[in-house]
DNA sequence: TTGGCCGTGTAACATTTGTCACCGCTATTG
DNA sequence: CAATAGCGGTGACAAATGTTACACGGCCAA
C-alpha cells in the first residue's frame, strides 16, 4: 500500500498530510468476488474506501427479498456506512464484492477527526452524500414509476456500463433477486426483449445487441 | 424574529454566535398551507430551516405522477436542498406547505461558511443527512416490498401522527397522488379498511377507529 | 331553483406481476 | 457413464393494480 495507489484512486484527495493519515490509520484489505462484506444488522465500525474493484449495495426486506441500490467503485465510499456508523446503528443494507476489490477501512473516530481537520475530506464526504442521494432517487423512481421490463433493460445497461462489456454473465435468478422479483418474471421478460431483438440469450449469459452498445458507451 | 424563537425551534443550536449569524444572514418568511415552495427544475439558492409548521416533500416523475417522501417539521431542514444547492443542480422534488409555516432561508454560501466555522452546524447538517437517508430507505421499502393496502394504512397513521389528530381532512384523489396510484384504487382499499372496522369514512374526511389511536400516540 | 362541479362508490375489464407445476437441457461429479 | 443439481422455458392460474365508464348526492354559484 503506497501513497501513489491512494492518489491514483482518489484524485481529489491531494493533501499529503491527509494521505499520510489515511495510510497510517486505515486498514488495507482485499476481497474476492462474491464475498459478503456487510449484512443487515451488523454494526459498522469503519468507513470503507474503495481503491480497486467494485462493491454491490443492496437493500433487503424481512422476508429476505433483495433490491439492488448501487455500486461502489474506485474512489468511492458508502453514504449509508457514514450515516450508520455516526449514529451507531446497525447496517440497513447488504454489501457484496462484485469485482475483486481492495478496500481501505477508516475507523469511524479517525473519519470524524478528518472531517474537522481536512477540507478535502469534508468535501469528499459531502459529495458522497450527494451522489448517493441522487442514486437513491433514481432507484425510487424506477421502483415507484416504472414497469419491470423497463427496469430490467435499465439494469442490463447499467451492469454492462459498469463492467465495460456487452455481455453479462449471470443467471436469471440473480437478476430477479436484484430487482426484487421472481425468476419466472425475469425469464419471461428477457424472452420478450429477445423477441424485440434488443438482446440475445445464452446459458448464464446475456448479450446486448449492437444497436444498444451506444447506451453502454455513455 | 428573535433569538428565542430560533432557540426554541432548534434546541441543538445553542452557540450565540451561530444564532446571531443565522438571524443576521437568514431571510425569514411565512407561508400559508397549500403554497408550493419548490418545484422540480427550479434552482435552490438557500437552505430552508423550518421554525414552525410543516412542509411536505414529494418526488415527481415525467408524467406528473407524485410520490410522498417525508415531512419537514419544526427544527428540520431538507437534505435534498443541501445536496442540490451544493451541486448547483435543479431541484429533484416538490415542496408544499402542509401546515402554516415559518421558514428561515440561509443562503448557500452562508451555509458553507457555517459548516466550516461551527461544529454545531456541521453536526446539524450531518444528522439531517442521516435522518433523510433513513426516511428514503423507509419509502423505498414501502414502494418495493409492500402492497398498496399496507402502504395506505401506514400513510394514514403517519399523517395522523403528524397532525396529532384522529381525523384526516383530505380527498381520495389527494391520497392517491401522494401514494402514486389512482383514485379508484384508494377508494377501493379505503372501503376494505372500513369493512375491517379500522377506519370510518366521510366526505373529505377519514376517521381512525379508537383501536388504532395508540398507533398515533407513538 | 337549477345546472354544474366535485367527491365518492362501484362494476367490469385490462394489464402486470407473482406463483405453481413441470419439462428438458447441460455441466458437473462420483 | 449415470446420477444429480442447476438453469432456463413455458403454460396455467391467482392476485394486485390500473383503467374506463358511469351513477349518485351534496354543495355552490348563477
Amino acid at each position: 500500500m503506497t501513497r501513489d495507489t491512494l492518489r491514483q484512486a482518489l484524485p481529489n484527495l491531494t493533501d499529503p498530510k491527509l494521505l499520510d493519515r489515511l495510510l497510517e490509520k486505515g486498514k488495507f484489505l482485499t476481497f474476492e468476488p462474491g464475498k459478503t462484506l456487510m449484512e443487515p444488522g451488523q454494526f459498522v465500525k469503519a468507513v470503507p474506501l474503495v481503491l480497486e474493484g467494485s462493491i454491490k449495495i443492496m437493500r433487503m426486506d424481512e422476508d429476505g427479498k433483495e433490491l439492488f441500490l448501487y455500486y461502489l467503485e474506485t474512489g468511492e465510499t458508502c453514504a449509508l456506512s457514514l450515516t450508520c456508523c455516526s449514529a451507531a446503528r446497525p447496517s440497513e443494507i447488504k454489501a457484496v464484492v462484485e469485482e475483486k476489490a481492495s478496500l481501505l477501512f477508516i475507523p469511524i473516530q479517525v473519519h470524524e477527526q478528518l472531517v474537522d481537520e481536512f477540507k478535502q475530506w469534508k468535501d469528499f464526504v459531502s459529495t458522497t452524500y450527494q451522489h448517493r442521494f441522487q442514486e437513491m432517487l433514481t432507484v425510487l423512481d424506477a421502483v415507484a414509476f416504472k414497469r419491470m421490463d423497463e427496469r430490467l433493460m435499465n439494469y442490463i445497461v447499467t451492469k454492462m456500463k459498469q463492467l465495460k462489456s456487452n455481455e453479462l454473465h449471470t443467471t436469471h435468478q440473480e437478476v430477479a433477486n436484484e430487482l426484487g422479483t421472481a425468476r419466472e418474471v425475469i425469464s419471461r421478460l428477457l424472452k420478450q426483449l429477445e423477441k424485440k431483438k434488443w438482446i440475445e440469450l445464452g446459458r448464464n449469459v446475456i448479450y446486448i445487441r449492437d444497436d444498444f452498445e451506444e447506451l453502454i458507451a455513455k
